[in-house]
DNA sequence: TTTTATTGCAATCTCGAAATTATGGCACGA
DNA sequence: TCGTGCCATAATTTCGAGATTGCAATAAAA
């Protein structure tokens, strides 16, 4: 079993509550090894914003704050709508197909949550067919770098979201929002990508009040 | 000592030729201790894109490729350019005096190797004002994601140029397009400052010919 | 009561050896 | 000559123990 790979998905699946300490010795009863291999693992991880590591102080979840989230939503914003759009610029009819595949499977499962709540599986599924959209609107702009920096972006920003997205609070906006940037893609609309990326993200951005609220009292979830 | 920070300094100071192996039981002589603690400081770094990992193959300095040098050239500019005009949207007279002085700290050094030659410490003076400058073009921006991720591609850049970088073929030019940079800043002009910034990194780049060109045979420098 | 020291325990980090896996040379057969 | 399989060697990865450091509870002092 990868233990880096399967750490990575509890981290951005909520198995670990915000700021919890993840000790090397606990976790390796979790997996059959040793604590060295956990804390290799771990090591990557902080490496790339999944986990927070201080010398000596040893590991910890992410402590949640509204500007990092904030942080990381801009961030996803720049990125996507750059990505986006480099992919409109080289736009294949092959890529056209796999945003569309992307987009029929995603829109499916959302509806099921839709009509049934999140049962069964259905919220890993969703998180694993919303990923393949986003990455797929990007894997046509021709930069490995770009599409690796948004990956690792990606993921911290599920890793802060993932309590409140799996709950679908906002499922019937989701909806609409990511059939919008399918339309701009299929019309070729730079500006029009532009738009839907932002509006699909601005939910989640904070007010410069709320930011300073934060900064004088830190707020929990 | 601290194994990271060393190890990431030789990395991006040209200490080893592209694609060389890296050997933990041959650095550990280097620094007086085991190989897992050389291999830890790996692990992280290639998590950072500063070494190549493959399973059970070791770790290795990236390959130089032209592509890639053209992906962390564009990233670089489009989060320079997304930092600086932040940084000009929440201008105080603080951060126009920290880019001063650290555009005048820069360009002493590099008047210096103009009339002398890379002599000295000159190169490693001048690698840490550069990363000082183009840090504090972004440190007025307000997002510690933009912060860091700029961090991670610079070195990924610094990286791919060594060489010709430690040459300082293009002295001349750099010095004139930090001045423009500067000057966009104290004038708060945007769109002079984008402009700037690509005028600054543009001749890293290549055309689609020259990329092909490498796809069909690797080109070594 | 508040602050500062001390001490024992638990967590983290380092290490070298053992187990696992890749690599290159050589023999063999096509 | 070229390809294939096997073996010896070298490299990588895992492991658990020992050394080090942080943490919290208790005691001492102000």
């Amino acid at each position: 079993m990868d233990v880096y790979e399967h750490l990575k998905r509890r981290l951005v699946s909520g198995d670990f509550r915000y700021a919890e300490k993840l000790r090397a010795e606990v976790l390796r009863t979790d997996y059959g090894c040793s604590a060295s291999t956990i804390r290799e693992a771990l090591l990557r991880l902080s490496a790339v914003g999944l986990v927070d590591f201080q010398e000596q102080r040893g590991f910890r979840m992410p402590q949640y704050s509204r500007r990092r989230q904030h942080e990381v939503t801009e961030m996803r914003i720049l990125l996507e709508q750059e990505g986006a759009c480099r992919s409109i610029r080289n736009s294949t009819v092959d890529w056209e197909a796999r945003l569309n595949a992307a987009h029929h499977k995603l829109s499916h499962i959302e509806k099921r949550i839709a009509a049934k709540g999140p049962v069964d599986g259905l919220p890993d599924l969703w998180m694993e067919a919303e990923l393949e959209f986003h990455g797929t609107l990007l894997s046509g702009c021709g930069s490995a770098v770009l599409i690796d920096t948004h990956l690792m972006i990606y993921h911290q920003y599920r890793q802060i979201k993932v309590e409140t997205d799996r709950r679908f609070v906002h499922l019937a906006e989701n909806i609409r929002e990511h059939q919008a940037i399918v339309d701009a893609a299929l019309s070729s609309d730079e500006a029009k990508m532009r738009q839907s990326i932002v509006q699909h993200f601005e939910r989640h951005l904070f007010t410069k009040e709320e930011l300073l609220e934060e900064d004088a009292a830190p707020i929990p979830a």
